[in-house]
DNA sequence: CTTGAAGCTATAGTTGCTAGAGACATTAGG
DNA sequence: CCTAATGTCTCTAGCAACTATAGCTTCAAG
């Protein structure tokens, strides 16, 4: 049995964060000692390692708790579990593609030298108008 | 003079997002009507413009109030509005960088096909398993 | 002058935590 | 066994940058 602050100290996950995760229904509510503190089991331990990982990949809540309904019934097609990932795989791979057009406007705007003033910095001048730079975004 | 539809419109910035920024101080309070409506000028559309293209940029809330404040006198050096903007590029690679090695791992097991249930999913198991990961992340 | 669209304020919800307050539980040392 | 230090409890509020809703007032066209 172990107490919340083991559990954080061998998952990595914060004390609240813990907590949190319960309220969220990723976790079921664990068991408690005679004075009310939360005793976690190995089960727990897995389930909240499984669960930072999944964070770390960048999953959402929603996604996480969708994913470990189905992980319930082993004997389930994995179907959903493999459209979840591409899913979110397939985000990922957008929030890219528009971070490089951004860091390719960021580039060519840092890049663009000036006389020093105010009154006409380039880098303030390419802030402002959209019809300077060289793709959307 | 406009109303707040109206710049709405023109900017392509939604209207509770406008009165948003003018509680955040992006914008000087407008004039009002007579029936306490607010009123644009032309001053404001401007500063609106410059607000979505920067937001667009993806520069945060306070790094939009400074700029604004910074660019009020023509006169004074704009090396703080370089540094602003190499800061944000800086900030935006680093999150490229990040969700590459997300993208590589996610790609990774995206691609391992597997029995088709859950008891043996590649997917669920290396999504659990940081061990079977092939970088950090 | 009426009516429907647009505007007003204030409040709460979103996501994934994090930080505090104030009270109670546990544990190690003496 | 007692005490002090640390840990844990619940509840509430805050972060960023909006978005949505409710209930009301104002505007502009016909
Ligand atoms: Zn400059
Ligand atoms: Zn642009
Ligand atoms: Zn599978
Ligand atoms: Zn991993």
């Amino acid at each position: 049995m172990y107490s919340i602050g083991q559990i954080a100290r061998r998952t990595g996950i914060k004390v609240p964060t813990i907590r949190y995760y319960e309220q969220m229904g990723l976790i079921d509510p664990p068991g408690r000692s005679a004075g009310n503190q939360r005793r976690y089991d190995e089960a727990g331990l897995e389930r909240l390692g499984f669960i930072r990982h999944a964070r770390a990949l960048g999953l959402s809540i929603d996604m996480i708790r969708d994913l470990i309904s189905l992980a319930q019934d082993k004997e389930m097609p994995c179907d959903r579990a493999h459209e979840i990932a591409a899913q979110h795989a397939a985000h990922i791979r957008q929030k890219i593609a528009r971070l490089q057009r951004l860091e390719a406007e960021l580039t060519r705007i840092e890049n663009s030298h000036d006389s020093g003033t105010v009154g006409d910095c380039h880098v303030l001048a390419a802030l402002t108008d959209h019809s300077l730079c060289m793709s959307e975004h």
